[in-house]
DNA sequence: TCGTGACTTTACCAAATGGTAAAAAAGAGA
DNA sequence: TCTCTTTTTTACCATTTGGTAAAGTCACGA
């Protein structure tokens, strides 16, 4: 899709730290505020560049977006990609669920830059969706299908199981604010969380 | 707080047709841009009206989008406070589960409101979640932690069984975009949703 | 050390956007 | 119908914001 993505772009050492910066700065500004509610000079602020400078770098604003949500569209699906159809349906499904938790945890930045994105409506993704997720989706619905189909998990629908992991993983990053208000304690918070979700899967799948 | 909602405001035919038009209006428009990607020349559009006309209902553009807010809270609690604590536990807390996905089904525009809202930071929440959401928050985790000890539900912590029930069941629609591209028979996938979410917590909470 | 290309800054600009002032129009009661 | 109030429109304005032009500055190889 887009032209700096793709084919090979060679960059001096001055340009692959000043990106990588903006980038940065970026997406704790994006993940913050959304896209519309995002200024060039919160990012240039932030990035510790003039915002000038930082549309040497990158075309606009848009163009930073989108090299975000296409840069990290990777690491986000790492944690289902390593879901193995060679290993225990159970453990497997347990240790994607673990990624997933920590991934929240860890990288709440990157969830929140989805989320934002997706609710509304997904209009700088471009085909991403349909390119990137949608055919690992696809894959591993059918792994688990087969799973399934061989008894070695309890019958569950393998799209909407999908779903609701990332729903109750991915929550915890996204409304971090409202877990924060109604569980104080977020450190005894996290502990419980992940108890709380490998648990409630657990009688969800064991067969 | 906004001295507009509370010392019951008495208003002409016209003040109560066009207000409610305006809110609707700006529903439409907030949950789907966000309150930054929202203008209030959209708002106007949507409503019919001119800009000048919507500021002379409203001080500002704020000042709907926090009217809107608090609004909705009421009825964003209402399946959880209709959890009752005379009822059966599992049946009770299953009721929830299924208001809640009828209202990811047939309100998702309220739903966005708040996930845009809450994912930024609820900077426009006031106290409403600490003295909305949180009190009822808690008495139902204590009205949960009672039946858990009478032994009616297996053990869970009622914290992040209610998290868990929030986020599977506003992710239907908070996340629409997402599970189109994945799930594109829209009206199966509703159906398996629901059956899904209900097994789901069956599971976990069967004593 | 000098020149050339890579990087940065300064000084802008046009459009979008939240908001206001004041005149005009429309209702409503006497 | 006349008058007073409520509602709506027209014409603006100041600020913010994404973006540009062009002049400077820097780094590095010859």
């Amino acid at each position: 899709m887009s032209e700096a993505t793709h084919p090979a772009p060679k960059r001096s050492r001055i340009q692959q730290r000043n990106r990588k910066r903006i980038l940065e700065a970026a997406l704790d500004v994006f993940s913050q505020h959304g896209y519309r509610g995002s200024t060039l000079d919160q990012i240039a602020e932030a990035a510790g560049l003039s915002k000038p400078n930082i549309l040497y770098y990158f075309s606009g604003k848009e163009e930073i977006h989108v090299t975000l949500l296409a840069r990290l569209m990777e690491a986000w699906l790492d944690p289902l990609e390593q879901m193995d159809a060679k290993g225990d349906p159970l453990a497997e499904l347990l240790g994607y669920i673990r990624r997933k938790m920590e991934m929240s945890r860890l990288y709440p930045r990157e969830s929140r830059l989805f989320a934002n994105e997706i609710i509304q409506g997904a209009p700088r993704m471009g085909g991403n969706l349909e390119t990137g997720l949608k055919p690992l989706f696809d894959e591993k619905c059918r792994l688990i299908q087969d799973w399934v189909d061989a008894g070695l998990l309890a019958p569950v629908d393998p799209a909407h199981l999908i779903i609701s992991i990332w729903a109750t993983t991915q929550h915890y990053a996204d409304f971090e604010t409202q877990v924060r208000v109604l569980i104080p304690d977020t450190d005894a918070a996290w502990a419980a969380a992940q108890q709380h979700v490998e648990t409630m899967f657990t009688k969800l799948l064991a067969p």
